[in-house]
DNA sequence: TGCTTAAAGGTTTGCGAAATCCTTTAAGTT
DNA sequence: AACTTAAAGGATTTCGCAAACCTTTAAGCA
């Protein structure tokens, strides 16, 4: 009576049925689809034709389970609300198409456990590789390291892992810091804030690095109590500005390693009713639209998101397309510029 | 010598690698893993230890080739850009999340043929339900029907699709519309541009509605040459903005549907020396992030995207889990409102 | 004693595709 | 005529898992 609880429920198409159609056998039909040499001009395209007619689709959960290749990328990021972010999956999906690649974006909130349960529906869904933005500390790294013997490639954008010797593709954060500290202090200011993340991934130290040294070449002394570690989110970061401003310091600028760090300091410092940039000249990285939304002018690196998200891919498919253990490899950097918004 | 070209490939261990090692079956483990009723307390537990120690994880390709079923959604979106748009994401994953769901995000770049390409590779994966803001036409219904009769649930959200009888999660668009416009002209503006795609989708048809009814109700006559049709991307309404406004009409206002639109054709406005909002009021919908870069105050419709895409992916695994063909389910509406910013 | 029953496993089959290893047929060779 | 060879398909196995269907064992009962 019921057939089942689903009601017409047309299946798809699978080599069988173009076989049943043609009275031949499927490994037939499969050899004719993917151009067999052993197969006739006729038969391909009688094959061909049938396929159409039946609108037939590969199943690609079965390809994959017997080829081990699903041409698939999972890309793996902290914030979609974050342009620089959205800018690079852009890039990645373009680069990642043309190359006949499709891409699973997965987001991680820049919360641990969140990056290992994605990693692990990557590695689970088989994907080939994985772009790495990852949250940063150690914990994750036994799962890297198991994907990656999995045969599962891995290459980092912006957040470098070298220790773990996968290659990257970033700005040369040192140097752009340098270069925006450098930029502020030319306004005048002497008193600059650093605030960054405090769990010592390299591209925070890096542009503490950089920082420091702009310090240093102008001859300003560094100032440990100028350094406030926060949490990548928006609350911590204005809670510790907030603190930080009712002790008086006399800060008159600030350097922030990233988007939603710098609102949250900037939202701060506007409710302390002090301006910006004329009490307070601020610098983020990333260019992002959300420090847009303080509505006041502020400096920012422009890391060309979209480039990096290209870079990324192409490195990423040149490895899981060169058949041996190549290792030939280079971390790729891509040029930044310090800009005024 | 070599065995073969990949390098110490650590295979993932399998069901029958934990039978292997308990002397059981492949079976028996797939029971006990999955809490199966025949089989004893002692044996799951020795499996479950098992499993943990090969550090087991189920291959879901597998598994969903056989139960067709993934417990994966498919999200298609037109711009990850929009903040629109990635804050409905937001929402989408968190929902999806909680309720051991996992989203593959698509964008389709308002590309039919792009859309069409997505859609199938997301039936390719069988993924079990799709969230879909489509780009618009109807090029791709033979698709979405095809999609339903495969048994993909899909649910529509931003744009609605009413004809074919999927439900959706919108704003109330026609009253948004009349009340952003209602706004400018209550800021004493009388020649007011709508700007809307010429895809003759319902939502912008919505929208142009109560364009239509807030210049009726406040007695202005509508004018037909206010109206600009355009493709959804920057390039299309700012070239079509500047050369209106080189025709020197007395405009003082626009209403827009959608981000990128409205940063096209505000910034067509600034380049052409005019003011905002002095000499022309912007209205748009979404209160989009690529609008503020314009740097200038604007009226906007917040659409409460975080909300927008969790009540879609509630409707649609409610779908996805009712097991007959019930089909009791209703469009949502969530609410809106107008904002200035 | 003989039969039923349930608990706790094992066996088999099949999902869809592709790789590997056959088989058939006709043409070519000496 | 006897053998090789290549072209063109077919048959079988495999990937990892789960559903459907068996089998064994011992306890329960009249």
């Amino acid at each position: 009576m019921d057939k089942r609880n689903k009601v017409n429920i047309k299946k798809r198409a699978t080599l069988k049925d173009i076989a049943k159609m043609l009275s031949i056998t499927s490994a037939t039909v499969s050899k004719a689809l993917r151009n067999g040499d052993d197969i006739s001009l006729e038969m391909k395209e009688k094959v061909q034709k049938a396929a159409k007619e039946l609108s037939y689709r590969p199943n690609i959960l079965a390809r994959s389970l017997i080829v081990n290749r699903s041409k698939i990328l999972g890309a793996l990021i902290p914030d979609l609300r974050i342009s620089f972010f959205s800018e690079a999956v852009r890039g990645m999906y373009e680069e990642a198409n043309h190359k006949g690649y499709e891409i699973l974006l997965m987001v991680h909130d820049e919360k641990k456990d969140k990056e290992k349960a994605k990693l692990e529906f990557l590695s689970d869904i088989h994907v080939d590789g994985i772009l790495l933005n990852t949250v940063g500390g150690k914990s994750n790294y036994e799962l890297f390291k198991k994907l990656s013997e999995e045969g599962i490639k891995l290459v980092c954008w912006d957040r470098k892992l070298d220790e773990l010797g996968f290659k990257s593709v970033t700005i040369d954060d040192k140097k752009a810091s340098y270069e925006l500290t450098s930029k502020i202090i030319s306004r005048g200011r002497k008193n600059i804030l650093f605030l960054g993340p405090n769990t010592g991934i390299p591209v925070a130290r890096d542009r503490f690095e950089g920082y420091k040294s702009a310090l240093r070449e102008h001859g300003i002394a560094f100032n440990p109590a100028f350094v406030i570690q926060t949490f990548r989110n928006y609350h911590d970061s204005y809670k510790k500005m907030c603190s930080l401003l009712e002790k008086d310091f006399k800060i008159d600028g600030l350097v922030s390693v990233g988007g939603l760090i710098t609102y949250g300091a900037g939202k701060a410092i506007l409710d302390k009713k002090l301006s910006i940039p004329e009490d307070i000249i601020i610098g983020e990285f990333g260019d992002n639209e959300i420090v847009n939304r303080l509505g006041v002018p502020f400096c920012t690196v422009y890391q060309n998101p979209y480039k990096i998200g290209k870079a990324a891919v192409d490195l990423l498919i040149r490895q899981i397309e060169s058949n041996r253990a190549e290792n030939n490899f280079c971390d790729i950097i891509i040029e930044s510029k310090v800009i005024e918004r």
